[in-house]
Parts: C-alpha cells; structure tokens; sequence
DNA sequence: GCTTGTGAAGTAATTCACAGCC
DNA sequence: GGCTGTGAATTACTTCACAAGC
C-alpha cells in the first residue's frame, strides 16, 4: 500500500509548484524563504503553503522560514526527483519531436531514453541532437520490460492512444503523460496526467465570457 | 461582473471534458447518453455529471437521458467555443512550431491567426502550412488592438515570460496558455492557464513512488 | 422500467488564529 | 518582531437518495 493516502491531491500539485519557485529564487542567492513570500509569488495563502509541507513533516524554523536549499533538497526527494527517471516517448509527429528537443527534461530529473513510432519510415532515425533512435511498436515490451522504464509520453493521435496505452501498461509503465485528447482507461495502479490544449483553451475562453463585456 | 461566480472551477473543467467525451460519442453515431453513461466513459460519477450540467441549465430528459447532439451545442455555447476565436502566438521555439503545426485547434474553435518571436532571422517566415508570418515584438500591441484578440498561447523561455506577458496584457490580451515554467503574474481580469511539463511529470513519479515497491 | 434534477448529507480542502519558538 | 506548525472553524466540493417525469 502506498504511503501518502491522506494527502489532499491539490497539495501535491502545488508541491512542484514550490519547488519550481524555489528553484527561482535559488538562482538569484535567496538563502531563506517564508510561507508568505512563497505563497505571493504563487498567488496562495501563507497558511495553505504551510498545510502542503507540513503533510511531508517539519521543515521550518520559527521566526527564519525555510531554508532555500535544504527544502528544495527535501521536496525533490518527496516528488521522486532526486534521481533521473527514464522516460519512455511514443509518438513522433510534431509534438513529439517538440518534446525530444526540450532540453527542460534533463535538469528536472527525467531523460527520455526510447522512442516509438508505428511509421516505418522513421525508424532508425534520430530527432533532437543526442535522442535515442526511433525504434518499431513491436519493440516495446521489450524495451521497456528490460531497461524497466515506468514513465512514458504519450503523443500519439487519439485514434491510437488507447491501444498504445493498453501495450505500455502491460509492459510496465505506471505513469503516463497523456498529450492525445482522449480519457484513457487505465487499471488502478497506473496514473494518467493529461495534457489537451483544447481543453485548457476552452477554459480560457470560457473565463473571458464571463468577465464584464 | 461575470455571471459565473458559484459554479465550482472542478465543474468547468469538467465541461471541457464532457465535450471531448460527447465528441466522440457523435462519432459512433450515438443519439443519446445518460449521465451514468458519460460519467463511466470519464471515471466520474453520474451524480456529479448531473450537477456540474444541472449549474448551466436542464438539458436532460427523464428516463431517456442527454441528447448528444444537442449537448454538444449547449456546451460549446457555454464554454464560449460555439465561435473561433482568433490566438496569438508568441514565440517560435521547438514547441511553437509544433503548436503551428498541430492540426486540431481549428475544429475546436481556436485558429492562430498573428505570430511574434523577438529573433529578426525568422521575421517573414511561416510554420505550418498555412501559419501566418512571424512578426517582430514590436508589432504585438498594434496588431492585439486592431484584431481584438483576447486569447494568447505563450510559447517563450521563462527568462521573458514575464515581460512578453505584460506586452500581451497591455495590449488587451484576457487569457493566456503558457507553456513557460514560471508563475506569471497577471491582473485581476486576466486568466492563465499553466502547463508545464516538469510539473506533471514531477506528479507521475510522486504517484511511482508511493505505491507498492 | 429508467433517468433527470436537486435538496440534504457527507467529505474534502482551505483559511483562521494562536501557542510556541527563534 | 517574525515565523512555523496545527487544531478549530469555515468554505467548497462531492455523493446520496429520492420525488417527478419519460
């Protein structure tokens, strides 16, 4: 059984988002940071950014705050980030080679280390400057049972997104970041995060409808 | 003042999904669904799927359920994509290019229809196969103003995120999708919507980590 | 029979507010 | 004076359960 059962969804969500901010003022020499200054630059009360640490135990200091580095240190421990995941792509249409060229992975501790595409043609190929090689779908299993990658992206046309989904899971993948616009259904065990544009912009719209004319 | 203040933000969100999933339904040719049926389709509950609908309205039948087509309508109005909306893109990078490129925007109700990135070299060019010119920064407040855009996607580094979107903001731009891993700050008024693929990858392995070893 | 729409009940998340510590 | 950590209070969200309609 896992050990973060009662650990409110939203709170974990933030987490990164704390450390993503932690991380900037990181870079310009910040040794010590309050709840208040780290919820303002998030637009989150002082107390909520409080409440989300201490789920993961004790991290302050009365009258200082937070140290910069030492909680960065913990809550990369916490995510899961302290050591590089390999991470599996399928789907090499312009989205996925998009990915492949974002060097943003790397630093935050995931390397996308296999690429899978059903077109033929691109087999063998490489995109970005030091990818892998794009390797067949049948190679999969294999691939992923050997090397016991858990985390794949997922940029393939919703048509297929299923079916690949349903190959990866019986391989082994647990988590998947799903960029095609279907809800995948996937057995209790395995996460899906979704990523549809459509989606996000229909919230946008849907915010200016409702703001004054 | 808007007049959408007690529909819950979960609700919403859910409408966008609801639309994909009635999308799809229409594609199998199926006249009618019942809440039970759509929640199924989502892993949500029907209850749930009644109440976020019954916040906009009785689109229902007893008995017989949610006409789809009519459904589809009804959300597409309420979420505001019954139109298109004209997007302005800012910043040609990898993943600009691939969001020029990405094919299901239109259909959904979206089109870009102005392009700004700061490097000269690419000023002229185009991405996609009908994509628009890239355009110099400078042009970005006259070119908002006289189209009327509202909506931005924010494709830059996050060393200039901030100040393209205060660029945006200025201009008249009330809701931005942004790719750059920084929290914007933004005024009343102003919607961002965030994604950032650290983040939900960061959320995948968290998930990994707190199950079964 | 089946299904919606909705108050009431229950659960979850957030904010308050303050004792205790630096 | 400033700040954390945390129970208590509040607010928000979800699920239940059922009357009413097809």
């Amino acid at each position: 059984m896992g050990k973060h059962e009662s650990i409110p969804t939203p709170a974990v969500r933030r987490l990164s988002l704390y450390l993503r901010q932690l991380e900037a003022f990181q870079e310009t020499n910040l040794r010590t940071v309050s709840s208040k200054q780290l919820g303002q630059a998030l637009r989150i009360t002082d107390a909520q950014v409080r409440k989300d640490l201490a789920y993961f135990g004790q991290f302050g200091q009365p009258g200082i705050g937070y140290d910069v580095d030492e909680l960065i240190a913990k809550l990369r421990h916490i995510l899961g980030t302290d050591r590089t995941w390999p991470v599996l792509l399928v789907g090499t249409g312009n989205l996925g080679r998009a990915l492949l060229s974002y060097k943003g992975f790397q630093s935050k501790g995931f390397e996308v280390v296999a690429v899978f595409d059903d077109d033929q043609s691109l087999h063998g190929q490489t995109f970005g400057d030091t990818g892998p090689n794009v390797q067949p779908m049948q190679k999969l299993d294999e691939v992923v049972k050997s090397t016991q990658i858990r985390l794949a992206i997922l940029a393939v046309p919703a048509a297929v997104a299923q079916s690949v989904t349903d190959k990866m899971i019986a391989a082994g993948v647990k988590g998947i970041l799903n960029f095609a616009p279907v809800a995948l259904q996937v057995p209790r065990g395995v996460n899906v995060s979704n990523v549809d544009l459509a989606v996000h912009l229909e919230q946008l719209s849907f915010g200016i409808g409702s703001s004054d004319v």
